[in-house]
DNA sequence: GCGGCTGTAAATCGATAGTTTACAGTCATG
DNA sequence: CATGACTGTAAACTATCGATTTACAGCCGC
């Protein structure tokens, strides 16, 4: 009873974390090249891969377009990051709202 | 060949116009009352009735708790709002991006 | 008519996504 | 060795945006 009722267990991964472990290497690309290609500074760039900053909407366009996969797997990902994220954030006040019952 | 190749033909809808069309009708709650409950003040909540401000994931996580569906709902319908409109707004430049084949 | 409710608009504040500029490290080549 | 291209990181700055606060006009009950 020390966590959420959602589904729990899986630490949230951040999609810098997988560009950078995973997608980056396997493509055998440069940061600053990958940048380019997403019509974006490579600074930017770097402060997703370092998971600083997250994947908006319209990054996630970007990386879906280059990548080919599509934006959603992009945004799923940083919406679950953020879920958790700002569910601790904000514990003490989801708290207090209740439940209202579908009468 | 003059749309996307993801789905298509769904008009996205705002998780503002499920509030307002569906959840507050159906519950019989006052926007005052429902954005006291979210603890939330009562403009924002009529800036998401009237599709003017987007869902955020603490707005979410708001909603998730009060209506008792959980989050991701709300996330998910403000992510495909958001798809569409920034799709269409970066369009041009999208075009520019190539797609990496994964050799 | 007056107190309390609703919807809306404006000013404001703080945070944040993104660019630009700048600087230090590395490595190849002359 | 020097120089020049490239890489990672940090700072300043801009603009946008999420949210609150304050304010005001319209309604309804009494």
């Amino acid at each position: 009873m020390t966590d959420t009722p959602l589904k729990r267990g899986l630490p949230p991964l951040h999609p810098g974390a997988l560009l950078r472990e995973d997608i980056l290497p396997s493509l055998g690309i440069s940061v600053s090249s990958f940048a380019a290609h997403l019509r974006v500074s490579r600074q930017m760039l770097h402060r997703i891969l370092s998971e600083e900053a997250p994947v908006t909407p319209a990054m996630a366009l970007r990386l879906g377009k280059l990548c080919g996969n599509g934006p959603e797997l992009w945004l799923n990902l940083q919406a679950r990051y953020d879920l958790d994220r700002y569910g601790r954030e904000l514990a003490k006040e989801l708290n207090e709202i209740p439940t209202l019952n579908a009468a």
